[in-house]
DNA sequence: CGCGACTCCTGCCGGC
DNA sequence: TGCCGGCAGGAGTCGC
């Protein structure tokens, strides 16, 4: 479900709701998520009080004057508040109870999202082999063009690896590159330093719109304020298969790259 | 090391 | 109407 703009709608939605508080009590309910939960009730998390909830790629940061929540959203994952108490649904996997008498809740139908808990997240395995934050300083079209000098892989695959850049999922992979003028099949070794540039632009004004708006509501996906978002409606290519190209009125088109969807222009992707 | 395939899991949608 | 196959917003891991 949530790339970077649905996790951060959902950060600016929740970080309100914690910062300043204190977390009273951890209700865990389904340990079996990505990985096991292995944090508990009496670890270090109950009776810490929020600093502060960050994002780093696609992970959310409940930091604490006692270490960090890592949590991940995975495909289906969804983070809202609650009133304490409210009873739980079936995919309700884990809720972090505040002293302000409302909870925060983790609900994953499809449980690839996670919870870790790190004195130094940064620094846990799962996130200190990450590339650059999209909309971060470290981020360029020359960056892009050094990182894939000699490499075969597609481009779009490419700038899906969260090794290389994060934040980039399967819709705004496919938009950006479509902005961009870029063939998704294009080796990334062959696409030149000038379209490199390009590419960065149009990821970081796509990332950008998309946050304007809310995320990318495509089923289920609701902003921590419940809102659901409205960047659908600014999609070019995204699901858009056989449609018109909205520049060239050419069909659209659908093909699998590593097991996943892609849509482009064949006519302006090049 | 790079690359591609596979994997985890449930829900939903379209087609028959 | 009901059933079933296929696909879904991620990304770590494994084998070559």
């Amino acid at each position: 479900m949530p790339e970077l703009p649905e996790v951060e709608t959902s950060r600016r939605g929740i970080a309100p709701y914690l910062e300043g508080r204190t977390i009273s009590g951890f209700v865990i309910r389904e340990r079996r998520l990505r990985w096991p939960v292995t944090i508990d009730v009496d670890e270090q998390l109950v009776g810490a009080t929020i600093d502060s909830v960050d994002r780093r790629a696609k992970y959310l940061l409940i930091n604490t004057n006692n270490g960090a929540a890592i949590l991940h959203l995975g495909m289906s994952g969804s983070v809202f508040i609650v009133e304490s108490g409210t009873p739980a649904g079936v995919h309700d996997h884990f809720d972090f109870e505040l002293s302000s008498g409302k909870a925060l809740r983790f609900r994953d139908p499809r449980r690839f999202g996670s919870l870790h808990w790190s004195a130094d997240p940064l620094a846990h395995p799962l996130l200190a082999t990450l590339g650059p934050e999209p909309l971060g300083e470290d981020f360029s079209g020359v960056y892009l063009w050094r990182r894939s000098r000699g490499r075969r892989v597609a481009v779009k695959q490419f700038i899906m690896t969260p090794q290389i850049v994060v934040g980039v999922g399967n819709i705004y992979a496919s938009e950006s590159l479509f902005i961009a003028g870029i063939h998704p099949k294009r080796a990334a070794g062959r696409v030149s330093l000038l379209r490199y540039e390009r590419l960065a632009a149009s990821i970081q004004d796509v990332l950008r719109s998309a946050i304007q708006a809310g995320g990318t509501t495509l089923r289920d996906f609701f902003g921590g304020d419940g809102e659901p978002g409205y960047f659908s409606q600014q999609l070019n290519v995204y699901g858009r298969e056989s449609k018109a190209c909205r520049i060239c009125k050419t069909p659209l088109r659908a093909i699998v790259q590593g097991q996943r969807s892609t849509y482009y222009c064949k006519t302006c992707q090049t």
